[in-house]
DNA sequence: CAAGTATATGCGTTTATGCTCATATAACGT
DNA sequence: ACGTTATATGAGCATAAACGCATATACTTG
């Protein structure tokens, strides 16, 4: 498998696709309210804050994009990360932007 | 520094910006034409084949978030990947699409 | 079969953002 | 100073997506 070959403009499209539905804080949210294993929409609902009705497209879209995955149980529905690279997704750019906050806080309380 | 706590309401919305900055295929194709290193305008709208007023708009916006810096030179601007998270990031989303693609190849002809 | 609970979805409105065209700014050469 | 090249930006249009409200579907229980 080649590292970094130039990618194709489908796959160009993939991976904004990709980012797109990351870029939602209601999304993010769900996201890390699912960190500790699976829940149902009940539970998100509550845990986020968020209408149910909101809570539920968010959830058809994270599943869509195979980032969650559902699990019916009699009325319920639970949904948890299906995606492994998610978590470190998050810790990357958490990371990054940790470091672009300290160099602002260091140009506002310069020496 | 922790490493799991869960993110404040601020910290949601700049992951999100964040990620939103990576959901335009544009901005992935400036990056990726700036993997090699450093090019000026003129020849990011020649690779990329949008046009100069787009490409510039795009590239401010990857500016301002930090994810690219511009060095002036004369007449010209070089614009260079300025966070060392990105290749990470790219390369995570892209193994997750790749094994999520391979999946679906797989369902389109089982064994 | 009726009522209740959990989840999903159609629709309309609002907001955000990308794109194009035209023009502005900046730096260079003559 | 003037023209030319490289880059940036203002305005307007078009599209996409999020949200709320109401309602539909799916399953369970009596």
């Amino acid at each position: 498998m080649a590292k970094h070959r130039p990618l194709s403009e489908d796959a160009l499209q993939l991976v904004a696709a990709r980012f797109a539905v990351l870029a939602e804080p209601m999304r993010l949210r769900l996201i890390q309210a699912l960190f500790d294993g699976e829940r149902n929409v009940t539970d998100l609902v509550e845990a986020t804050g968020g209408t149910q009705a909101n809570v539920s497209r968010h959830l058809q879209t994270l599943t869509a994009a195979h980032i969650l995955a559902r699990r019916k149980e009699g009325l319920q529905v639970f949904y948890r990360i299906s995606d492994p690279t998610i978590p470190k997704l998050c810790e990357l750019v958490c990371g990054s932007l940790e470091k672009s906050l300290t160099r602002q806080i260091g140009h506002l309380a310069p020496g």
